[in-house]
DNA sequence: CCATAAAACAGACATTTGTCTGTTATGTCA
DNA sequence: TGACATAACAGACAAATGTCTGTTTTATGG
């Protein structure tokens, strides 16, 4: 490769491996050397080095296709979590579609369970929350009052505010058009699972 | 390892994978061995080729953790995008912080030019859109009637719902308490940014 | 018990890939 | 021009990794 101006062709190399890095897989040294066109592998390495060192780069020394994004694997693990689609037998499974659906995620503790909906019916309009939106649970069996809560009535899952008036749940629409759930009284079968932690929705 | 029923281990190994796969890079065939305790690598090249013969997996034949997730990299490319904050001198400009902030989207095209920006105002309420969400929006000059936009009026950058009135662009708020935006008409500068095809919330 | 299939093991070889030492070319600045 | 820094090149070695052939162990069904 012919000689260019100090820096011009490492910034380059940076946004490919970047690329890279994000496409699914980090490259290898040589994949560098051959995308650049360089004779030696060293021309790569070099500028591959001086990223890392210069911090805009992480690496794993000795393995292969060490490279990584500092920001990531660290700050914001992203998570795949699968669609869940209907509610069966009281229980939500997941819909076994062929392939299953994912939603890719950024998390900050990559420990939770979580799981998404499509939310069916206006009862949380007032909220922001509207028919068709996706929402992103985190599997808990608690809440405080205040949280938006997926919870299991009797063999339908819906999305309410948490609340808690004289020592019992209330689940709270926001929406005047529909009535508060309280659990107990009616004797329904009741569980939480969990608390709504992000919603989404696509246009178009 | 001790023997164990068919498939059950396989399921273990392909969970671990997967893991491995999005949290960042694919697994070589002797990391999969010393996470199992495997005394041999054929043992993980087992149940590894089993699983890209049952269409679980896919792989790149030759090269170094070539495994990959077959849903992936064709059926739902995902993409980083830059979080855009402030509106300078007329345009939108990557807010330079450090590290520059980015979001994991899927998309459709992975073409598509897009970008995030977080929503200030309530003036788009009634269409679920609160302060404080994120919208994700894709390049383009032009939109269709009803699609929710975004537009430089001014200095500032405002989501507000794609109108066409006797030939004139009008922009409308989807909330009483504010007036629709006839750009040409008060003869502040204009321009299109682009469609919001995503909305997201992150609760607490 | 025997046949069969799957799981796990053993040991090796070839390729890929990371790393190293040293050299040559190109641009910048005094 | 000459010192200096960076880019690019050359060739090599060692470790990591993919791959292969064959054997042993374990469960299952007739």
């Amino acid at each position: 490769m012919a000689y260019t101006s100090p820096g011009k062709t490492r910034e380059k190399i940076y946004d490919f491996v970047r690329e890279r890095i994000l496409s699914g897989t980090p490259p290898t040294t040589r994949d560098v050397q051959r995308a650049f066109g360089f004779r030696a592998v060293q021309s790569a390495r070099q500028h591959l080095e001086k990223l890392v060192f210069e911090g805009k780069l992480a690496k794993v020394d000795g393995r292969s296709r060490g490279y990584r994004l500092p920001e990531f694997g660290k700050a914001s693990p992203t998570q795949l979590i699968p669609m869940l689609g209907r509610v069966q037998a009281g229980e939500l499974t997941e819909a076994m579609e062929d392939p299953p659906e994912y939603i890719m995620v950024q998390t900050r503790f990559d420990d939770d369970e979580l799981f998404a909906l499509t939310v069916e019916g206006e009862s949380m309009l007032h909220a922001g929350i509207l028919p068709g939106d996706m929402v992103i649970v985190r599997r808990q069996p608690t809440a405080s009052p205040g949280d938006i809560v997926v919870a299991l009535v009797g063999d339908e899952a819906t999305v309410k505010r948490y609340r808690e008036r004289d020592g019992r749940v209330e689940l709270h629409p926001e929406n005047e058009a529909f009535d508060p759930i309280i659990p107990r009284e009616d004797g329904a079968p009741f569980s939480l699972l969990g608390k709504v932690i992000e919603i989404r929705r696509s246009v178009e």
